[in-house]
DNA sequence: AATGCGATTCTCT
DNA sequence: GAGAATCGCATTT
């Protein structure tokens, strides 16, 4: 049902990726207890000439390094001092480019999820705490337990990976800014930011 | 060694 | 819509 991405299909420049892992689903095995979520929203980093990008000029650094690595692994960061945030390397080893995945539609492992977010069972949540429980870069982190121990961790392994599903109805995907990025120049009006249309879990519109 | 701030979230208004 | 929380990191001295 769930069929892994080989490697080929990251190495592809980041705003191309950005839109084709729209619907895909994110995977992470935890202790043979695996959470899927389904990929809504995600935004591109496009490396060198991009003032929104970690890796703007060319600056690579401990954190950044893993944006330079080979396509389909993961870049994890941390953003004010207590959010985890997790990218797609995309294009080709030392380019610099990812994909922010910035929320998902919850899939499989609510009950996780929601101990994760909210530290509450599941069936103790409010109609807003579950809308609440991936639709944003640091939120999806927490529910899916991704911390800075994964970074670099590859994608096409079995730890946390990324799957297509066959059969998955159509979508319309909608382009717009890019968020929380006022202080990159024109850059910041880029439409770099990618979302399937109408879908609930949308960080924002 | 020191400084300034961020690819966010939550709460309150 | 505004302000706080909070700390690792990139940059500057």
């Amino acid at each position: 049902m769930y069929k892994k991405l080989n490697r080929n299909f990251y190495k592809k420049n980041a705003i191309i990726l950005a839109k084709d892992l729209l619907g895909k689903y994110l995977l992470h095995n935890i202790n043979g207890e695996v959470l899927i979520g389904k990929i809504v929203e995600t935004e591109a980093y496009m490396g060198y000439f991009d003032k929104g990008a970690h890796t703007y000029k060319g600056r690579r650094t401990k954190r950044t390094e893993a944006m330079y690595g080979e396509p389909g692994h993961a870049y994890i960061y941390l953003i004010y001092g207590m959010y985890d945030c997790i990218n797609v390397v995309a294009a080709a080893k030392d380019i610099g480019q990812a994909v922010l995945i910035r929320a998902l539609e919850p899939i499989k492992g609510l009950e996780v999820m929601s101990l994760n977010r909210f530290n509450e069972p599941f069936k103790n949540l409010k109609r807003r705490q579950i809308t609440n429980l991936t639709n944003g870069p640091g939120k999806l982190c927490r529910a899916f337990g991704i911390t800075r121990e994964l970074y670099y961790e590859d994608f096409t392994g079995d730890c946390l990976y990324i799957c297509e599903k066959k059969d998955d109805p159509e979508f319309e995907v909608v382009e717009s800014k890019r968020v929380g990025i006022d202080y990159a120049e024109e850059a910041k009006d880029y439409p770099w930011r990618f979302y399937i249309k109408d879908n609930v879990y949308v960080s924002r519109l």
